[in-house]
DNA sequence: TTGCTCCTCACGTCACGTGAGGTGGC
DNA sequence: TTGCTCCTCACGTCACGTGAGGTGGC
């Protein structure tokens, strides 16, 4: 039998047939004087054998140690085991993928994937869940409310810094008050979740953690004004 | 920023920062005259972009695209596409790992495999439903008295064949109709199954197909005495 | 002599990991 | 001067696909 009747025969290609000879997975027991490959019926069984292996999404290592005489039981249970975990990751993936695009308007689809990505890193679960119920107790137009809240504050801040007013000025204080409580809202009280929040402006630095809306010396002025 | 910094920062490695600097994914805006790389804030922020669209399980080709002003809904979309079709063949692939596992004692697993795929081949699944509620009917004793009845029927064909008995002598002729009788069995008298069965023989070939209980020469000896 | 089959290199794929060998910066 | 960080090649990964350039076999 040569190459190309071969791989009629089982459905590969001629060039995987030649990879198989190349590692030595299936090597044809005869060639002739031109060099062509002569594959005996014990060679064909043997592809047989390879091509069943490879459909149950082996890899030709595993396929050569299983028909190598290795306990051919314990190599599919450990493909079976290892597919398992990638489709578990790939169930985990797919809950990402579905819920940024029906948690999101396209257009601002890239920014709800970056917040989704950081919020995945530094809150848990758990707080997820949190934060979730606290966005749906206060529904669209709590949320409105609160970013008009939060950029009108933010606006009063720069103000005052740009003025050069002292963080322990009675006016900051006040805004630093309106701060607290803004934050208050958001974590609904909740230490693990203050201290989480507290860990991602840490490490992401002011203006990731806030997603550009404020950047690093506002940050340390209202740290300022809540120490003082 | 030089490179160490933004990998640690980033969680990516040194190396996948040189890789996106090469494909022209992430340039560092500048280097020193030393050639050190250094990273902008604008480098950082689009590395953040990149890691998040990375974490989507995006190509790099795909992250390239969704930065580079294509549609990140669409980008976002077919990939989820591809995973949902990426997910239903790995719980295919499961479903076959654990069929043969459980289906088959450890020491002939390897032959329940290469069974399995050649029957994956030649019939519908609907057909190994088929197949598989006459064998649950037959039960375990049913399934022992068919293959000694083969066993038994092939010994005696191959003394006939050996003796030289023409086909179309009578007790050669009674083997025939025990042979159509096991098929019956087999077959539970279904047209298709039956269809299915002779095309599996006809291009598998004989040894392979009976899974090498019989060959091509008793196979033809007996054809001769069917049709005679 | 003409198609068809076969042959052997050898590069390309995807996203880096892993040295090798060398140099700037504090 | 000594560590530490950085640099540029360049091979390896996995299972072949895809030419290029050439030669047997009927």
């Amino acid at each position: 039998m040569r190459i190309g009747e071969l791989a009629r025969a089982s459905g590969m290609t001629v060039r995987a047939l030649r990879h198989y000879d190349e590692i030595g997975l299936l090597v044809p027991s005869e060639r002739t004087h031109a060099g062509y490959r002569v594959y005996a019926g014990e060679d064909v069984a043997r592809l047989f054998r390879i091509v069943a292996l490879r459909g149950l999404g082996l890899s030709l290592a595993d396929v050569a140690a299983a028909l190598g005489g290795h306990d051919v039981h314990a190599v599919v249970e450990r493909r079976l085991a290892a597919l398992d975990e990638q489709l578990a990751e790939g169930r985990r993936l797919r809950e990402r993928l579905a819920r940024v695009l029906d948690g999101a308007s396209p257009h601002e689809l890239m920014d709800a994937i970056e917040r989704m990505t950081m919020y995945d890193r530094h809150y848990t679960p758990d707080q997820q869940d949190q934060l979730a119920e606290r966005r749906a107790a206060l529904g669209e137009d709590g949320l409105a409310a609160a970013e008009r809240d939060w950029a009108e504050l933010l606006d009063a801040v720069r103000a005052e810094q740009a003025a050069g007013t002292d963080p322990s000025d009675p006016r900051v204080q006040e805004l630093a008050a309106r701060w607290r409580a803004l934050i208050q809202q958001f974590t609904g009280g909740d230490a693990g979740l203050h201290d989480s929040l507290n860990a991602m402006y840490e490490t992401e630095g002011a203006a990731r953690a806030s997603r550009g809306a404020l950047d690093g010396e506002v940050m340390d002025y209202m740290r300022r004004a809540m120490q003082g």
